[in-house]
RNA sequence: GGAGAGGUGGCAGAGUGGUCGAAUGUACCUGACUCGAAAUCAGGCGUGAGCGCAAGUUCACCGUGGGUUCGAAUCCCACCCUCUCCGCCA
């Protein structure tokens, strides 16, 4: 949510930088309803304060034993148009939160103006893609191959989009995550947290992915009122634990470390990815989570996003950094970066990491703060960012490590892990 | 699933219709005392929002949402959550 201080003092400033991500703020609407807004709540507020003086004085006349008929017949009176004022206020309220929770945030000023992922801004590169002298397979062909990836099973189970691993490449799944995890709490800090994979409404309204991207969640019902999602990120338990927090400054910055399973609906990407494991209803997701001083948030993304690549690194993938434009962003996203890593089969560079400084956006919803020395409380900033999509990963390094063979040799990295295994063969 | 208890300020804990945004204790902050500290004494100390240049002032908030009433922390209804015991269970 932005502010609506500035919202108030400039609504046009703020519909032309919305602009740069292509997103129509209706300025005209906002302030009709603010200034519905400001005269209707003067104006009960006036009636309430009458009547709490009037409803005070009858009570001290009771105590006192004194008559009352004439205190009360004027407040009376007042009854009828102040439950209007009431009621319009509660409408207005509401009608000016809901359009404020549409309201994407807004792009930090170094972030391109762009309509789509053509304008993203490549910064680095990192390793060189391999050359290979046979014909490049891709991770379904390999992996079934190995007679250890099985998306028919899963179609049988479940349907499209999910998929089941056994034998060598499970354990590779798995040692992928806790890889990951290791470092990221060894090397760089962060402590690791373990998450309901079930959130309420609160929390998917604090991280942004309520109200507007209802459909592309999957949930559980309870109650009539009350249903429970499937998170699509460890961004949504993990950065709710503050929600509605006041942090004492010397616990920042505060840096999480999750795995967990998300879950996507994929509403509106049929006939995308269908094949393989690149886009599923159900993958697993090592994220990084930070909640920082206002002043430190853009260190902080720069940080984390080394974080990530510092796994891809490690795992001798190559990946190129991009800095997303303004169109491209997510909607709760001030600034993002997206690591792509080099997938041979597709020729091509795909999505494995996606690192964003949301500011006070996700913190002004969840009422997340900090306090410094015994000022007033302020608004954090939060960051996240995957370090790195598990499932990606196992993609990249099938296609990236593949041999004449059919066979998959493991990085260096993860062969302890792995047992000593030095390769993943057909049983 | 069955039975019971309960949700009040950072914490503890009063308050069952009126002067209660809320006693008291504790924690915390400031000052006094002290060489300094402890102890003691005095004062302060919630969050959000509106109006205002400001001083300030008004409104809302006692789990959540409705209702009754001139007036609700207190009464009524629904829901959520926590705890205890029993049953079942990874």
């Amino acid at each position: 949510m932005l502010d609506i201080q500035l919202l108030r003092r400039d609504a046009a400033l703020v519909a032309e930088r919305l602009a740069a991500r292509g997103f129509a703020f209706d300025a005209a609407r906002f302030d009709a309803l603010e200034a519905e807004r400001k005269t209707i709540q003067t104006r009960t507020q006036d009636a309430q304060a009458k009547r709490n003086a009037l409803s005070k004085q009858i009570g001290m006349l009771k105590g006192k034993g004194e008559d009352t008929t004439a205190v009360m017949a004027e407040v009376a009176g007042l009854g009828d148009e102040l439950k209007a004022l009431e009621t319009r206020l509660g409408e207005l309220q509401t009608e000016l939160n809901d359009f404020l929770m549409g309201v994407p945030n807004l792009p930090h000023e170094s972030v391109a103006v762009g309509r789509d992922e053509t304008a993203n801004v490549e910064v680095s590169r990192w390793g060189t893609p391999r050359s290979f002298d046979f014909p490049v397979r891709d991770h379904v062909d390999l992996g079934e191959g190995l007679g250890q990836l099985d998306f028919a099973a899963a179609v049988k189970i479940t349907g499209s989009r999910f998929t089941v691993m056994k034998g060598g490449l499970a354990k590779l799944h798995r040692v992928l995550a806790q890889f990951m995890l290791d470092v990221h709490t060894t090397e760089h800090g962060y402590s690791e947290v373990y998450v309901p994979y079930l959130v309420n409404a609160d929390s998917m309204r604090g991280t942004g992915q309520l109200p507007k991207f209802e459909e592309e969640l999957f949930h559980v019902p309870r109650s009539d009122a009350d249903k429970l999602y499937l998170i699509p990120t460890a961004e949504v338990p993990v950065t709710n634990l503050v929600r509605d927090e006041i942090v004492p400054l010397d616990a920042l910055p505060l840096k999480f470390v999750a795995h967990t399973p998300c879950f996507r609906s994929e509403a509106g990407s049929y006939g995308r990815d269908t094949r393989g494991m690149i886009r599923q209803h159900q993958f697993d997701k090592v994220e990084l989570v930070q909640m920082v001083r206002p002043e430190d948030s853009y260190a902080a993304l720069e940080a984390l996003t080394a974080n990530a690549e510092a796994i891809l690194q490690k795992l001798g993938l190559p990946y190129r950094k991009m800095a997303l434009c303004s169109g491209d962003m997510g909607f709760s996203s001030a600034k993002t970066y997206d690591l792509e890593v080099w997938l041979p089969a597709q020729n091509t560079y795909r999505e494995i990491s996606s690192c964003s400084n949301f500011e006070a956006f996700q913190a002004r919803r969840m009422q997340a703060r900090f306090r410094a020395g015994q000022g007033k409380p302020e608004l954090l900033h939060t960051l996240n960012g995957s370090g790195l999509a598990v499932g990606r990963t196992l993609v990249a390094i099938l296609e990236n490590y593949q041999n004449a063979d059919g066979s998959v040799s493991v990085p260096e990295a993860l062969r302890a892990r792995m047992g000593g295994v030095e390769r993943l063969t057909a049983a």
